[in-house]
DNA sequence: TGCTCTTTAAACCTTCTGGTTGACAAGCCC
DNA sequence: GGGCTTGTCAACCAGAAGGTTTAAAGAGCA
């Protein structure tokens, strides 16, 4: 697998298991017991997943006393959704082009937004 | 690996190759042939990659003429922003929140470990 | 100091992935 | 029908992923 870091950061969402850390991190940063208790699965195992949300940069775990807590980093949230908003707009922009009834749709949503303003 | 769908569009979405082809297909439909194009691979691999986007629903090819065009689909972006906007505005949120209180014990941590040295 | 808990490392197994080649069915055009 | 291009399927291979167990190094506490 090539490692540029979207890829990285996208492999590491594609396991269930560390997308719940990551959903679990997101109310409060945990130690790794904490973290593996749900798991049927070796403490190492999580460590595993551990090591791979951390190279992807979706989490850090800052020096501290024994039982370092695991920290969520929320940049990476950006980059991924800067990717997703390229290309998503990109292509509701030439489609809504094409498509005259879309094309309305994205007029009206405009006027809302022209009437929140 | 599990199935589950988010997990499908992640790790559809992992791939350099295949994160290209949705890039390109945002700018339009294009054939089998036109996608493979740019990559020195065979023409194999390529429908491998793309039954990977079709079957974590990113792409579609409508039935047509017998060059049949490959479809990005737009829908399956919602999902994963709702995803990642859930849990990066719950760690934004909390952070937010208790940002004073975290500070001050990282302080007061700061200073009992100068106090041990 | 010594004990315990945390963390990392290593070897191994099984399954999945990304690629290959080869064969072959299905449409389209002469 | 025959021949091209388009699209699929299957077998195979090397390497990565996700898990296990075992071992051992670090850190904190009594």
């Amino acid at each position: 697998m090539s490692a540029d870091s979207l890829s990285r950061v996208f492999a590491a969402l594609a396991d269930p298991t560390r997308r719940d850390m990551v959903a679990r991190l997101a109310d409060g940063d945990a130690t790794v017991n904490q973290l593996a208790e749900p798991y049927r699965m070796s403490l190492q195992a999580v460590y595993k997943h551990l090591r791979v949300l951390e190279e992807a940069g979706l989490v850090t775990r800052p020096p501290g006393p024994q039982p370092r807590a695991v920290h969520l980093e929320t940049e990476v949230f950006d980059r991924m959704n800067e990717w997703i908003e390229r290309y998503r707009g990109r292509a509701e922009r030439r489609f809504s082009r094409l498509d005259a009834v879309l094309e309305t749709m994205r007029a009206d949503e405009e006027r809302e937004e022209e009437g929140r303003r």
